[in-house]
DNA sequence: CACTTGACCTGTCCGC
DNA sequence: TGCGGACAGGTCAAGT
């Protein structure tokens, strides 16, 4: 699914255009969609107003004036998609979106305003989710309790990358960064980017790296997340923001799905491994592993 | 206990 | 063209 810079890319999108609406409607096409009472989820939206769209991890929460947010994990081919009331639902989307008249066979859910727009949740492979929570629950981070720290926060030094990390030492790293325990937000694109940049093989086990190196794996977290959510995210398949246009990371990255193709950095082949289970791209030459 | 694998789903792509 | 298998952004529970 979409990772932190998507997830964090709908967000911003939604900010702009949710808060201040009234919901007029809830419309579950697919209901294991909702993990939530739908009698229940219909009483307590119909006639609430947004508030505020907030992110943490790769989990979104859109906040109601009745004290409860709705929370939505998008997993792997979520979408969040908005249309106005001028926009006709049936004709289509503009060039350069995915996404054409909604809702489509993927709708899994349609939340209806007052003002006549919409906002459509899509997910091919069924894994996303929408719950309500009562907004204290967030506030008091219990919901939160089991995830790691926000790699974009200031405060999260390479000292508390490290310390975060030190905790499997013995995992290989790229297991290691996709525990969303330990850090949150990193998935599988963005673990494979960050590890070429900082030049550590995704087997190597923490405990083996120097501090240079959580250094250097501290910087090349934020660079490459800071770049993708300025390229609007990934679309490797079907991602799309809240206006249903697709990210422009993909062109800039270095290693994922470049396999075959030279190593910018060495002119190595790019090769694809597997790691934790998960196809892995890396510079055979720049990345090398560390053994005891 | 720490760590890895399968399951959840649908769609696409690739080789035979 | 058709069919089988592998694979895809994530995260659990169930295995070793």
């Amino acid at each position: 699914m979409p990772e932190l810079p998507e997830v964090e890319t709908i967000r911003l999108g939604l900010a702009d255009l949710l808060p201040g609406k009234e919901i007029a409607k809830f419309s579950l096409f697919w209901p294991k969609s909702l993990h939530f009472s739908p009698e229940e989820a219909i009483k307590l939206l119909k006639g609430s107003v947004v508030t505020s769209v907030d992110r943490r991890a790769k989990v979104l929460f859109i906040s109601l004036s009745n004290g409860y947010s709705l929370v939505i994990h998008l997993k792997m081919t979520g979408q969040l998609v908005y249309r106005s009331k001028e926009f006709n639902f049936a004709a289509g989307h503009p060039t350069k979106s995915l996404v054409g008249s909604l809702p489509d066979n993927s709708t899994r859910i349609e939340i209806s305003f007052k003002d006549g727009s919409k906002l459509f949740f899509n997910d091919q492979r069924k894994f996303g989710w929408m719950k309500l929570i009562k907004s204290q629950e967030l506030n008091n981070d219990l919901f939160f309790k089991n995830y790691g720290p926000e790699p974009l926060d200031p405060d999260i030094t390479s000292q508390i990358l490290k310390k975060q990390l030190l905790r499997s030492p013995n995992r290989s790293i790229k297991a290691v960064l996709l525990d969303q325990s330990i850090l949150a937000g990193l998935g599988n694109i963005y673990v494979d980017e960050s590890l070429w940049l900082s030049k550590i093989h995704p087997l190597t086990k923490p405990s083996l790296l120097s501090d240079d190196q959580f250094k250097k794996l501290a910087r090349s977290i934020v660079e490459v997340l800071k770049l993708s959510i300025s390229k609007g995210g990934s679309t490797n398949r079907n991602y799309v923001n809240a206006n249903g246009e697709v990210g422009k990371y993909i062109d800039f990255a270095k290693v994922y799905k470049k396999e075959g193709l030279p190593c910018s950095r060495c002119g190595t082949k790019i090769i694809k491994i597997r790691v934790a289970g998960r196809g892995t791209h890396i510079c055979p030459k720049c990345q090398i592993l560390l053994v005891e």
